[in-house]
DNA sequence: CGGCGTGTTCAATGCGGCGTGAACAAGTGG
DNA sequence: CCACTTGTTCACGCCGCATTGAACACGCCG
């Protein structure tokens, strides 16, 4: 028999509950992921204790399988922790998610827009060499070099996103999004002072 | 017979023209929207002149019917104009894409955020009354009013971002971004110190 | 008026991803 | 040592979505 090592969940507040997990399911989902990380990571994050996997899959009906995926992926991502050390041991979330965020962040959506940069750069060197034989190029070199522009900047963007930190307590959140976006401003200006064509 | 209105395209330049278009469909698939969206308006934004339907097929290699649906979605979001008043008009794409950027923020974004907002306050509510008749919960309050928190400077930071103008000159984005930073900065601290609880 | 080129719409198809059920592995307790 | 529970893996089926080819509508030019 399973030892009641979660205090009983409360019925009327489960039903809200779930439906704040389809919430954040469906708003994470729209960022690229799977619904079921943001719904398992949200019923864990507000669960009071850990849970196993079948509690999990019991609370939101669905079959283990996809449970066991979907906690491993979110283990890999640094968003849920497993709790001791036996084999059915319980998992629990991890609140600071920005992490995670940034890692996202570094990796997918850097290498998008490298890609971008570095395909921007070949084409304008192709189109200029192309131009200086006086050949007709039939693309607008002054708009490639306005979109490596602005690849530069997001990339720039990118670079000052994921040098903030998570404050300790969450109710410094405010200011520290507020410190961060004054020092964010400061260094684009100094980025376009310095950078000047 | 097709006037030849458009400067033919060079061969070797278009070839890296389309790497650039594919990069930028990667990265805008990625945020939820379809790839050809974004190969389309790359090659209009890139090309020098105004370009016919079946001139995109043709240089991506793609059917007429897809074509069709993606200019027509791009012109509902602001993103192509018709140029002129013909049936077969040929298309450009508009630079400026922050105006559309934003819409979605407003629209989609937001109501994601919204209904994970409104869930949470809720689920709060039921698991207050709860606790106040002394019944067992099983879900932490505590973490409910920190994701309640979050949604809050989400939707906080967003109405920020979407208040951001697009400057005349390309070249004073990076200004522009600076002093918006600036900006949601100090509109962050304000905000901490007037609903601090 | 009649071909021709272009844009639009829609049914069919092909493909990828998601969730499931079942079989297997691994502990745990009696 | 055996029964039971939990976690893991995989093949299958299902759904949705994107893309296509074809049929139709529309304008232009001879």
């Amino acid at each position: 028999m399973t030892t009641e090592r979660n205090e009983a969940a409360h019925p009327i507040v489960e039903a809200r509950v779930l439906e704040v997990c389809d919430a954040i399911g469906a708003f994470i989902e729209w960022w690229g992921f799977k619904a079921v990380h943001g719904r398992v990571w949200a019923l864990l994050a507000l669960r009071g204790a850990p849970m196993t996997q079948i509690e999990i899959a019991r609370t939101f009906g669905l079959s283990r399988a996809g449970i066991s995926g979907a906690v491993h992926d979110l283990e890999e991502w640094g968003l849920v922790d497993i709790v001791g050390e036996g084999r059915n041991a319980p998992w629990q979330a991890r609140l600071d998610v920005w992490p995670t965020i940034a890692k996202v962040l570094r990796s997918r959506e850097w290498m998008l827009i490298e890609a971008a940069r570095v395909s921007l750069e070949a084409a304008i060197e192709e189109a200029e060499l192309a131009h200086a034989r006086g050949e007709a190029v039939g693309y607008d070199i002054g708009r490639m070099r306005t979109l490596l522009r602005l690849t530069e900047v997001a990339q720039a963007l990118l670079r000052l996103l994921v040098s903030l930190r998570t404050p300790k307590r969450v109710e410094d959140t405010l200011e520290g999004i507020g410190d961060w976006l004054g020092r964010a401003g400061q260094a684009f200006r100094g980025l376009r002072n310095g950078r000047a064509d």
